[in-house]
DNA sequence: CACAGAGAATAGTAATACTATCAAAAAAAA
DNA sequence: TTTTTTTTGATAGTATTACTATTCTCTGTG
């Protein structure tokens, strides 16, 4: 059974919808490539214009500029990882095994899917990695914020947040929990490439390690003291 | 008694010592009013000629170009920093008291000190928070790394991380959790400020909330089991 | 007072971000 | 069907940015 999953990403992105045509398509596709491959400061709207044989004031009809297309890049991600958690997640009863599988999750690339028009999804997972801090780190966050542009990731913090409640209902900070988990996942990964000295990482793979540490950061914070005596009580 | 502090951040870094003219102190002390009034994107050599009353050929003289001054600043914080953090710690016997010492530090600004010439810390913590992922966050990581650009921060982390081991040497990741509670340190404040609903902050101030979340986890990671119930016993 | 040499100003260029105009094609109205 | 309107992409610009090459101007020695 195959079937087509398509997010509606926050039409205040864009100024036409990318998913609308097929030009727009190709702006999308090619910007994943181009900014995997040249860095998000060094990509521009002429390169990537010359990348799907076009002119840069087609890109403009679509994106304001390339803070835009990024952001939309990135709502997409969210969007999917949103689906992606909420699908493995709803066969599984066990608490802890929920939050396994979202540090899982958080620290591994999607799986390449079979559908024949589709994200490059290892560029996709890098560009997260590297670039996605600089979607808020900007002096207007706080206008385009007003426009919910941010509503995927505070959608997938909130989700994340709300497993981390029900596992550990006293716990103060699920939110911040949350967050944390999700940037940690982004720069230990970077770090263990880039700057392995910031890290742990021995012979392992970033996934790998980050997915440990993670795991190890995640459940000491949440299994309170109470609840180790009560695992001590169960085990006599 | 006064004393004046200054470190040697590496010479690879600038073309020209700006501590060696007045000119270069000017660049370097209103690039940091600059970047914090636009952010470091709308930031530009031209705009900081204007405000020194020079040109952009004098600022190229001792920069190659802004993200190299941007790494200067940090630099010059992540030196100050960790010299902060020894001058304070070594009065300290108790660890535990050391390591939440450090959460005070990374969660709160430098104090104003009264130095005659001396750079705004409260603008410089605020280019902390947002801009510095921005100095690591680039495609020539590789390469800018190689020039050991990157010390100061290493030497800070690896020194949180000596104090991690030494009051806990039981625990795996003394380096990815400190740069974790450094990274974390940042994003929290600047979350809690611009986009809160990724936070739980109430109404305490944003450097208060971090420090207490930080402090929660950073003593659940290395408060293993076994050492509560070593307090536990100790209690009785 | 000549002059070497460092440091800063002048005047550029190439690339980037973005806009205004134009023309062709498609859709809608007459 | 014909005319009009709208949509779409292409062309050609401008202002700004990042960076360089060259010229000028001090300052200190002999």
């Amino acid at each position: 059974m195959e079937f087509q999953v398509s997010f509606r990403v926050n039409d205040k992105i864009y100024l036409r919808d990318p998913e609308s045509s097929e030009v727009g398509k190709q702006i999308v596709k090619n910007a994943i490539d181009l900014i995997y491959e040249l860095g998000f400061e060094h990509f521009t709207f002429k390169k990537l214009a010359i990348a799907i044989h076009s002119t840069e004031a087609t890109i403009y009809r679509y994106f304001e500029n390339k803070h835009r297309l990024l952001l939309y890049i990135l709502n997409w991600y969210w969007c999917y990882m949103e689906f992606l958690l909420m699908f493995k997640l709803q066969n599984k009863t066990d608490t802890r095994e929920k939050l396994k599988m979202i540090v899982h999750l958080l620290t591994h690339e999607f799986p390449e899917s079979s559908g024949q028009f589709d994200y490059n999804k290892k560029y996709l997972n890098q560009i997260v990695i590297v670039e996605s801090s600089k979607t808020y780190l900007v002096k207007d966050v706080t206008e385009i914020n007003k426009k919910e542009v941010f509503k995927p990731y505070k959608d997938l913090c909130g989700q994340i947040a709300r497993i981390i409640s029900e596992y550990n209902p006293a716990y103060s900070y699920p939110n911040s929990l949350s967050s944390t988990l999700i940037e940690t996942a982004h720069h230990q990964q970077f770090f263990s490439v880039y700057l392995p000295k910031l890290t742990d990482v021995t012979a392992v793979n970033r996934a790998e390690f980050t997915n440990l540490f993670l795991e190890n950061l995640l459940f000491n914070a949440l299994d309170a003291f109470e609840l180790r005596m009560k695992e001590l009580e169960g085990m006599k």
